[in-house]
RNA sequence: GCCCGGAUGGCGGAAUCGGUAGACGCGGAGGCCUCAAAAGCCUUUGCCCGAAAGGGCGUGCGGGUUCGAGUCCCGCUCCGGGCACCA
């Protein structure tokens, strides 16, 4: 990076700006403002030091649309705040003895002090901090609320343990070879008693709901994937000689399938290897065998058994005969029962009916242990030469008894008519989403207001007695144990029931729950009370215009949407939209080296650099400017150039606003009247500046930031040349017209430089200065074409352009066209098939 | 494997409805200014042929529709991302 003397001095003007926004509060908002509502929101950042280039591109977006909405008259709510609890504090706890709130404390400073330094403006009597004892209260408040309704519940369930750390981990602490990222260890799966919040109850609904988002169409996507909805059937397979009449109770194996019309081929059926009833239908023959695949389905976690990594579908399915039979229903022919890791207790009934002609996970499991496969759907001509294998394709069952002819739809539903009437199968839908488990063994996280007592059981902290918080005095040692299960003081309690003795909760929530309601937080950011007062909530809700990284697209996303209707459902939002983001948009992110650009990566290139030697509104400009806002982008050698070249650009600017023009006085003011300015001078320009309005209001709304930066360097240029034309330039109205309207339209985009050259042009620095003013209006009337430029063609192929006026007819056109001498010329004589004429912009000579 | 994006000059990108491909910028070349440099300013810059005028080619590849395709359709290639035994 090149340090090259300014036209001005940046960091004064910058600092300057920046302290008076923040002095003079001119983006706070009151709840009672008269001017229409606009929520902006950036997803709030988790602080982990000074801002690198994703804040700096994200932040930068959120405020552009921030200045722009405020100066089309809206009362914008602008609110930031902090994803303060978080495991990096705490692994800094244990690493320098620190505090998790002091480290937390001194990345936030460090975070809001280099925003601020970027001009962005909020809102900051609205921030938030998930680790402020306020915001705490809050979160426990709708935990005990979710918990009452019934939404919060106690479950003991698989876990990642870590035999070194001690403790549990999160999936994405778990590394792809399933080792512990910290310690190495290999992870183990482990029953334990866990809280978890029922998301599965708003399965249906955050589907449905998708379809109304404005939200990018991918995201939608990867949100209903996640959610996984499937409708089949669950039936219940019989199992031989467990009808009940040797004495022992009739048994019998339930399982889902989206293939109902596939029963007549089922060939054998299998259980998960933890599902219930494994040691009742293994035989003693077969337990040994049983036994191996339990074993190892236990010793793997989710992440292995459910990635290719190995032991993909391909490789042979780690399985083994229990020695019992089902019946097929509608057969009432008998097969074999497994017990496979291919099929999961998680999902559906943790059983399943294998058609190995149309499964392609039956069909391997069947190669491999030498099961039969019996089509139940016609293949295509061709298919059994070209190498066989399942296919699940369209086509029309055979095989089937009462389905043979259907279609495999109206087969699917003639399937489950038979099952329901014969009284053994439903219809079903099942998800692939599950409860939501928010259980962490962690210190750095909000505290779940629980207490478990002797005689009582777990009995939820009173409402009164919130907040819950951690104590201070705990010791950071690597136990691997949160420093609150043995914390004597907080451990010890007594029952909020009965008053005997009593222990807490030691788990904290994950910190995902805390940043599923700031949002509405930020509406009414100081009660005490209640997490928010609803109408605060309704006042502002939804948020109009939703910006962050395409990481969040599923977890975060989908958690908000279940928590603002769960927090409707439960009473403390009544009236509340139930979808918080009406618009959600995802911007790219910053590569480098092919790599995303991150702090765990250690290829951060700091913003403070650029804010010495370009400045803030350079460094915004380039960011808006570089691409697509949607697009990822790679940081590359050039890419310093390119910073340059926007500070050179604003550079320009200044000396163009400032400088004497050739007349020597100031532009824009009245002795500056150049005396004979032509009027087509005039007119060309008022119409450039009314152009150039309309094409960046229109960039704005459609997000194309990338292009208003082009139209506004287009206009500058166009000015530049004006200026010089010596005497022969515009008037100085129409000039003052044209500047003015330059440092409006770049207000939302380099505040600074737009703020200080407005306030030397016009001194109201005190009224407010430009971001007071209404975005300016473009005049259709001046915008309209005087000329335009006809293209002709012949054959397709450019020949020759022409000026015409716009109202020109096809007959005149045509002629127009027909008479060129390119055109005689190419025609040699022939006459044309044929004249495409759309006036006024092409004539097209087909011969 | 499935789903979703994307591919345009040396580079980032523009072309919003099927109608001038390459806006704007970065980089390059030449020039002005200067003792010299930096900064600034001017000219030029898709490729090929040509002294020029001019002509030809050109939006990943192969077809198609159309008077006309970067844009629409069919079939591929490569790159990026998400999901991945979900029955």
């Amino acid at each position: 990076m090149l340090v090259v003397p300014k036209a001005y001095d940046v960091d004064a003007i910058e600092r300057k700006w920046q302290a008076r926004w923040l002095a003079e509060g001119t983006y706070e908002v009151d709840n009672d403002d008269p001017r229409p509502s606009f929520y902006a929101l950036c997803m709030y950042p988790y602080p982990s030091g000074p801002a690198h280039q994703g804040h700096v591109r994200n932040y930068t977006f959120g405020d552009l649309i921030v200045r722009y909405r405020t100066m089309l008259g809206y009362a914008v709510l602008s609110p930031l705040g902090f994803d303060s609890f978080g495991l990096p504090a705490e692994n800094a706890a244990i690493k320098t003895g620190a505090h998790p709130r002091a480290f937390t404390d001194a990345r936030i400073a460090e975070l809001k002090e280099s925003l601020v330094r970027l001009g962005a403006v909020y809102d900051w009597r609205r921030e938030v901090r998930s680790h402020d004892p306020s915001y705490i209260r809050g979160t426990q408040t709708i935990f005990l609320r979710l918990l009452e309704a019934g939404l919060a519940y106690r479950a003991t369930a698989p876990v990642n343990w870590c035999p070194g750390c001690q403790t549990v981990l999160a999936n994405e602490q778990v590394l792809a070879d399933g080792t512990c990222e910290r310690s190495g260890d290999l992870v183990e799966r482990r029953d334990l008693e866990q809280w978890f919040f029922r998301i599965t109850a708003y399965a249906d609904e955050l589907l449905a709901a998708l379809d109304a988002l404005d939200w990018p169409e991918r995201v939608k996507t990867m949100q209903r994937n996640w959610i996984g909805r499937s409708e089949g059937a669950e039936l219940d397979l019989a199992v031989s000689g467990r009808d009940g009449s040797d004495g022992r109770p009739a048994l019998s194996l339930r399982v889902f399938t989206t293939r109902p019309d596939t029963l007549f081929g089922m060939t054998y059926a299998v259980m998960a290897p933890e599902h219930p009833l494994v040691d009742e239908l293994t035989t003693p023959a077969q337990r040994a065998g049983v036994d191996e695949v339990r074993q190892l389905a236990a010793s793997a976690t989710e992440i292995e058994r459910t990635t290719a990594g190995g032991t993909g579908p391909e490789a042979a399915k780690r399985g083994a005969f229990t020695g019992s039979h089902v019946v097929n229903p509608f057969t009432g022919a008998a097969v074999p029962l497994y017990v496979a890791d291919y099929v999961l207790m998680g999902y559906g009934t943790g059983a399943i009916m294998a058609v190995p002609a149309e499964d392609e996970r039956d069909w391997a499991f069947a190669r491999a242990h030498g099961l039969p496969a019996v089509r139940t759907v016609a293949p295509p001509p061709g298919w059994e030469d070209a190498g066989g294998g399942a296919f699940s394709g369209d086509g029309v069952k055979i095989n089937s008894g009462f389905l043979d002819g259907l279609e495999i739809g109206p087969a699917k539903a003639a399937a489950i008519e038979r099952l329901e009437s014969l009284g053994v199968g439903t219809r079903t839908v099942h998800y692939r989403l599950r409860d939501w488990l928010v259980s962490r063994q962690r210190f750095w996280g909000c505290p779940i207001p629980v207490v478990y007592c002797p005689t009582d059981g777990p009995v939820p902290v009173p409402e009164d007695q919130l907040p819950v918080l951690a104590p201070d005095d705990v010791a950071f040692a690597p136990t691997g144990q949160s420093p609150l299960a043995s914390h004597e003081g907080f451990l010890r309690t007594t029952c909020p029931r009965c008053g005997g003795p009593a222990t807490r909760e030691t788990d904290t929530m994950d910190t995902f729950v805390d940043s599923s309601w700031y949002f509405l937080r930020f509406c009414d950011p100081l009660g005490q009370q209640v997490p928010f007062d609803p109408s605060a909530a309704r006042r502002w809700m939804p948020v109009d215009h939703y910006i962050g990284g395409i990481e969040h697209a599923i977890l975060h996303l989908l958690y908000a949407r279940f928590f603002t209707r769960a927090l409707v459902d439960v009473g403390l939002a009544e009236g509340v939209g139930r979808e918080p983001f009406a618009k959600y948009f995802a911007q790219g992110m910053i590569r480098m080296d092919g790599t995303k650009m991150s702090k765990s990566k250690g290829n951060l290139i700091a913003p403070s650099a650029y804010y010495a030697s370009v400045g803030a509104d350079a460094l915004r400009l380039f960011h808006l400017a570089v691409g697509p806002p949607a697009d990822d982008f790679d940081w590359t050698d050039q890419t310093d150039e390119v910073i340059d070249g926007c500070g050179r650009f604003l550079d320009r600017l200044w000396r163009l606003l400032t400088a004497d023009p050739p007349t020597g006085d100031l532009p824009g003011s009245e002795a500056a009247v150049t005396p004979g300015a032509p009027a087509d001078e005039d007119r060309a320009l008022r119409r450039a500046t009314h152009r150039l309005i309309e094409a960046v209001t229109a960039d704005f709304e459609r997000g194309s930031y990338n292009t208003a930066v082009a139209h506004v360097r287009e206009h500058v240029n166009l000015l530049q040349r004006s200026v010089r034309a010596d005497g022969r330039g515009p008037s100085a109205a129409v000039l003052g017209e044209a500047y003015d309207t330059l440092l409006l339209l770049l207000a939302p985009m380099t505040p600074h430089i737009a703020a200080e050259l407005w306030d030397r042009r016009h001194h109201d620095g005190d009224a407010g200065g430009v971001h007071a003013q209404r975005w300016p209006d473009f005049d259709p009337a001046l915008t309209a074409d005087e000329t335009v430029t006809m293209v002709v063609q012949v054959n397709g192929k450019l020949r020759e352009r022409v000026e015409v006026v716009p109202g020109i007819d096809e007959p005149t056109a045509s002629e127009l066209a027909l008479g060129l001498d390119k055109v005689v010329a190419e025609l040699a004589g022939r006459t044309p098939r044929r004249v495409v004429v759309r006036v006024p912009r092409l004539v097209n000579v087909v011969v």
